[in-house]
RNA sequence: GGUCCCGUAGCUCAGCUGGAUAGAGCAUCUCCCUUCUAAGGAGAGGGUCUUAGGUUCGAAUCCUAACGGGAUCACCA
């Protein structure tokens, strides 16, 4: 039990001993002191006075009494407005900072045989085109909260689900079918998906151009907008004047209504657009022409996609594709269907009625027969579940899925799957750039490749300036640079708790100081130098302290801080968020920075002093490796 | 319009299971490298915690409303 708990117990046994009354968990604070006060722990007097009838401070001191004359591991006690701060003996620290010393996994719960098992997936990209930054997020934020899930205790699985198919695949196998003559990632040094990616964005150019010409024709067939010059200007301005305060007047009103039924007829009737459609028809009826320009296009973004992930540090232990699971989604909803879940309208297309939950009708697949994004995840959450005995499962997508994961979680509901409602969808905010959002239109998309290597640029030359890595090999040196700009990336991002919106500012993504990553890596690199410098000087040290050394109260943070890792990484795990770790990585090596810079290690002349600082910093170092880790960062020996 | 999320220093963010004087970083201004890494440390200025009510011994934190920003409500994914 920790002493935090202890102190609750003897607080509840204190109330009853004092007062003959029991209190709740509610009413027994405990909490830690803070940091400029006396003591260690703080109980909360005020909900307590109703009970004991008596002034915060009288009863402060008769709680302390009893709780100092029964609880062994405390010393004293102080009374500060009403708060009583419990002061631990010197020694209770001391030891605790060698129990510490001698686990290397420390914080970490492992795993047991009877251990829930977590699936937990991530990343999901479409390949239509490259990843960008808005992935970065979702792939360090899966691979972060599997590592953290893992140290809970939880036996966990890495998933991933291809988005390999749909009429956004065709889009672009499309445009290199018309445009591409034949180009390759071979023949054109691009990497696939970025190759793939160009034939998505022609497409969406060539049928833009489309639509604006049929809206030109077919301008005059309505009325209320017949002698317009520029269509989407009015369109535009309509739709905004309707969001705002002002509303449309009849005539406006009148006249969006046909911009809107216009745009739809165009965008349902351009060329393209039914090119398109036709090709997934065919590539449905697996049409051999269309599978194999499929396939070949697949393995150019799959090999484009391996370099990203590899670059970013994330894996998977089993990748589903959606051409293999939408079958499986198409079938059980047809089993729905025929046991009346779902229904068919007249045009063949089958929807399921959430009305009496609160939501709308929804559609599961559409009247020329084909499968939808709910289709496919209704199979892959069947296939997963038939190959793995899941306790819990977490999708880690975007808040602006939030209404599909409300849907697909009362849908597998329906369809008799227990697991169903309790799936958690781990909903993210957008990342968002100081300019605003991203858009691919207009090119302000942060390419994910690009972005570390810019990175990575940065750190090279950073480091080469400082010289810090001087007697390292060209390697090695490439090694630390690559750690420190994935450091700075991946806390640069984790920091910010996943729930909120967040803006990613690139000048300040690759600054080294501060609330950064690298500022935590140069505090581990730091502290690697002492033993290093130990070793050279010869000095030898021993893995543990002497218990009856003094310590100064700097010594004594470092020590509490230490000690509450574990409940960080319990609070991560129960709240699903790195954030909560990547703070407390910070707070630590700014904790250490400040004992470092007024406290000497090696030339201490006093033994039992130098070897407590030793310990201390050693085990420092451990827990901002260990905590690193969970954000699926590295931490350097030297930089 | 319905539903959901967000609003803390000039900027980016902590703090939110109610608790003591609301914290960091960046930016601005001062200091500190002849002893273990200055990618560091110390200090200064900078706040009606969007607003108004309510609950409470106590509210940035909980409740209600307003204002501001965002998401979503597709035979898109």
């Amino acid at each position: 039990m920790s002493i935090e708990n202890q102190l609750r117990s003897r607080l509840i046994t204190a109330v009853k001993e004092l007062y003959n009354q029991d209190i709740n968990e509610k009413q027994a604070q405990v909490q830690i002191t803070r940091k400029d006060l006396k003591g260690d722990f703080t109980i909360v007097v005020f909900p307590l006075l109703k009970i004991s009838k008596k002034s915060p401070e009288d009863t402060g001191i008769e709680i302390g009494e009893y709780i100092k004359a029964n609880e062994e591991s405390v010393a004293a006690y102080n009374i500060v407005k009403g708060f009583l701060n419990i002061e631990l003996a010197a020694d209770y620290w001391l030891n605790l900072i060698n129990e510490i010393a001698l686990k290397d996994q420390f914080g970490y719960v492992e795993a047991k045989e009877d251990s829930p098992l977590m699936m937990i997936e991530y990343s999901s990209p479409n390949t239509n085109k490259p990843l960008h930054l808005g992935h970065i997020r979702n792939n360090l934020l899966g691979y972060s909260l599997s590592r953290i899930a893992t140290a809970n205790g939880n036996k966990v699985v890495k998933t991933n689900i291809v988005n390999d198919r749909g009429i956004h695949i065709c889009k672009s196998m499309l445009a290199w079918k018309k445009w591409g003559e034949g180009i390759t990632p071979e023949s054109s040094g691009k990497k696939g998906d970025h190759l793939v990616g160009d034939f998505y964005v022609k497409f969406d150019k060539e049928y833009k151009i489309e639509i604006a010409q049929i809206i030109a024709d077919k301008l005059s067939d309505y009325s209320a907008i017949k002698d317009t010059e520029d269509f989407g200007a009015l369109h535009k301005s309509l739709k905004a004047k309707k969001k705002s305060k002002e509303g449309l007047n009849e005539v406006e009103a009148a006249q969006l209504e046909a911009c809107d039924e216009l745009a739809k007829y165009a965008e349902n009737n351009a060329p393209l657009i039914l090119e398109a459609r036709e090709m997934l028809r065919k590539w449905e009826a697996k049409d051999e022409e269309v599978y194999a320009d499929w396939k070949m296009m697949n393995e150019w973004v799959y090999a484009g996609f391996d370099v990203s992930y590899k670059k970013l540090g994330v894996d998977f232990d089993k990748i589903y594709y959606e051409s293999d699971t939408y079958t499986v989604g198409r079938d059980m909803v047809l089993g729905g269907l025929e046991k009346g879940t779902f229904n068919k309208r007249e045009d063949g297309s089958v929807w399921v009625d959430l009305s009496d939950k609160g939501l709308d009708e929804k559609l599961l697949l559409r009247k020329d027969g084909t499968s939808v994004y709910m289709t496919q995840d209704i199979g892959t959450a069947k296939l997963r579940f038939d190959d793995y005995d899941i306790d819990k499962m977490v999708y880690v997508v975007g808040n602006e899925q939030d209404y599909h994961f409300k849907v697909l979680s009362l849908v597998l509901d329906k369809l008799g799957f227990n697991w169903g409602k309790d799936l958690q969808h781990f909903s993210y905010g957008m990342v968002e750039l100081p300019q605003g959002k991203m858009k691919s239109r207009e090119g302000t998309v942060v390419d994910a490749d690009d972005l570390v290597d810019a990175m990575v640029n940065t750190a090279r030359d950073m480091s080469k300036e400082l010289g810090k890595l001087d007697g390292y090999t060209d390697e090695e040196a490439e090694k630390v640079y690559k750690m420190i700009a994935l450091g700075a990336l991946k806390y640069f991002i984790l920091k910010v708790d996943p729930r909120k919106n967040m803006t990613f500012n690139p000048e300040e993504s690759i600054d080294f100081n501060g609330n950064t990553g690298p500022f935590i890596q140069y505090t581990h690199a730091r502290i690697q130098s002492i033993f290093r410098k130990a070793a050279d000087q010869g000095v030898t040290v021993d893995e543990q302290l002497n218990t009856s050394v003094a310590i100064d109260e700097k010594e004594n943070n470092l020590i509490k801080m230490i000690s509450n890792f574990p409940n960080i990484v319990a609070e991560a795990g129960k709240t699903y968020s790195p954030a909560v770790i990547a703070n407390y990585a910070y707070d630590l090596a700014k904790e250490y920075n400040q004992f470092y810079h007024d406290h000497y290690i090696l030339t201490e002349e006093d033994k039992d002093i130098m070897q407590m600082r030793f310990v201390l910093s050693k085990s420092v170092g451990k827990t901002i490796k260990n905590a690193m880790f969970l954000l699926g960062v590295d931490v350097p020996e030297k930089m």
